[in-house]
DNA sequence: CGTAGACATGACAGCGCAATCATAGAGGAC
DNA sequence: GTCCTCTATGATTGCGCTGTCATGTCTACG
């Protein structure tokens, strides 16, 4: 086989023995020096180095995974949405993947595909990815396929046959049971909760955090309801709550929800917080800004995700050490206008306010909504 | 050089040399069967997947890239923040990438670092990308280099030493004609225009959208009021805009500063849509139900994106074909509730309406109506 | 002064696959 | 029957790098 000439006779990419011609030593000396090996004299490091630059040589990865076994790339399998939760995960990891000099592959998953996790996992196994990241998990067949190189897995229990499993948790529950405390010691009786797909982990974990502050504060569990992170599922639990007048406080799981589901009650005419407050999950960008500025809990994203991925490349470069136990993160409640005390006695019944723009139909869509016009 | 013992004693992965041996065929028509080449019998060609599943075999990867000088990978640089637009181009081009059999490397930039979209070229390039895709471009220094595969570059003009650029463009500019239209169209005088940070060409495309609409309908300009794109910033601009009483409608470069701009109209005492009507862009999940539901445009992400891909991918595989033309958009204006037709104005003298569209100073230019975009 | 060790470099094999070339049989054309 | 083409398969080589081992030089110390 020969090398492809390159279209339009440039000159081909410069190989290490080129570098090594030029420095006038052994290719295996570039070797070392690029891969920063000991035993290189100064002299011939700058030579080599000086070399490199000159031809603008770049190593070829391929080959360098094909000698070594290793890719120095770590896989992700995110959810192919662009929602908040998992795109600033997603932004997390690769700034960490960087930081520790390694490289980022990506695999999406669709929601609702039953294979999407495995085929993605699969499909990262097949580029031969030194790790995995799976962040956002949800319970799908995963233990289905045998994943051979270590796995962090972000916000879930390590259930998976893999060499290594790592897990860093977002704390999620403490976060979820903050927020939840916050309502009550505003002196609501207890708290409804607006949870996500029970699929989720990290909704299962919100919704565990949720109970446990109930229970320590010997509040009632009402009925759980339950959404898809959409703000239009939280307006439709809105609706359904703003029906009943002994509903004060809620606790949704993301701020999406608890957008959709604060809309619903002003449509309902109830106000938000003097006759109900909300409390959000995230703390996304347009939080502060919204009618009444969200109260909400902040994930914190980027440090549990430069963590995870430590103890992951830990794992693959020395796979005998013992891992040092994560660091807590601090729970970060951002209070802001939607929460307060409880009204002084319940609402009777489903009142109706009129609220300005309220001049939609009585089901689904939110008044004044959707209207796309499609022009060519 | 030995092949490494698996730690934990478990079987090595097979080679293809393994399936060959299986099916009792050579190694190279085991490689003809899984790259579906022609010239193998239909029994062979069973044997041989038969005892690659049987297996377990996947390519080494590492090695087909070292073989055939090709990856079937693309990668994409794109800006490592979660904003919506971003996060959206991304899951696109995942879904795009995927559909035509390629996999996906990310690189991420940061917002204000000057050499970050090179040193993301670069880290791509090393990883030895079949092609790259640059989307939501800012104005950096990218010329400086030499960039040896496809570029696809989306929503920017192509200004690149690369051997074939392609790009696909949203139709940003028609999207942001539409938004303004619809405002004046109901009657307001003119349009003022919160834009994007303009080193992104994204934001320059809707602010020559927001002035040609303006000029078709013979409107008066009013000054641009630059943000960073954050709620933040909307709502900073939206405290300059609030004390002028003249602006009647607003069109804002996303929707996170069309509702960080609402919210300081209504801290102003300024109703939305009554006062002032406001346009926003992107149609992130919440718009719809925030308070008031948002008026806002949609861009097609994925569509954009799987025609783009389709058409780096024929450049990169055919590279002498010619290119078709790229199908444009429709434009989907999404009408909700914060726009409405102007307040009609009080009536100062006998008789006499004052004309709307006046703006002070001798320039028109309020004071102080420039909010400076925040660049780190 | 001889030898163990640390340091510095090079020769060479081979990672797992795809590409090139060689080969052999199956049909058609004449 | 001979020649040619088309089909189907295998033998061999090499992609560009890293790992192992060999070799050589220089210091330290009994």
């Amino acid at each position: 086989m020969t090398r492809l000439a390159r279209p339009g006779g440039s000159p081909p990419t410069p190989r290490s023995v080129d570098v090594a011609r030029l420095a006038g030593v052994s290719q295996k000396t570039v070797s070392r020096v690029l891969n920063d090996e000991q035993y290189v004299s100064a002299d011939v490091r700058r030579r080599v180095l000086d070399a490199a630059a000159e031809l603008g040589y770049r190593r070829n990865q391929a080959a360098r995974a094909l000698a070594s076994g290793r890719t120095r790339s770590i896989g992700v399998v995110t959810l192919g949405s662009a929602l908040y939760g998992p795109a600033s995960w997603l932004m997390g990891i690769e700034r960490a993947v960087r930081e520790v000099g390694y490289t980022l592959r990506v695999a999406a998953t669709i929601e609702g595909d039953p294979g999407g996790i495995a085929s993605a996992l699969t499909s990262l196994l097949g580029q031969g990815v030194d790790g995995v990241v799976i962040s956002e998990p949800i319970d799908e067949g995963v233990g289905l396929i045998s994943v051979d190189v270590p796995v962090l897995v972000l916000g879930a229990p390590p259930t998976f046959a893999a060499p290594q499993v790592v897990t860093a948790r977002v704390g999620a529950g403490r976060l979820a049971r903050a927020a939840t405390e916050h309502l009550l010691e505003l002196g609501h009786a207890t708290v409804h909760h607006l949870a996500g797909p029970q699929r989720w982990y990290s909704a299962r974990d919100r919704l565990a955090g949720w109970r446990e502050a109930l229970r320590a504060h010997g509040a009632d569990e009402p009925p759980v309801v339950e959404g898809d992170w959409s703000a239009a599922s939280g307006y439709a639990a809105g609706r359904e709550l703003a029906g009943d007048g002994t509903v004060t406080a809620v606790f949704a799981a993301n701020d999406d929800m608890a957008i959709g589901l604060i809309r619903a009650q002003l449509e309902a005419g109830r106000r938000v917080p003097e006759d109900i407050s909300v409390v959000g999950f995230d703390d996304i960008p347009v939080a502060a800004y919204v009618t009444p500025p969200l109260t909400t809990v902040r994930q914190p994203f980027d440090e549990v995700a430069r963590q995870g991925l430590a103890l992951l490349v830990q794992v693959i470069e020395k796979p005998d050490v013992e891992l040092p136990p994560a660091a807590d993160q601090p729970v970060e409640l951002v209070v802001r206008a939607s929460t307060a005390p409880p009204p002084p006695r319940p609402i009777p019944g489903p009142g109706r306010r009129e609220i300005p723009h309220a001049h939609g139909g009585p089901h689904g869509q939110p008044a004044g909504s959707e209207v796309p016009s499609t022009r060519p």
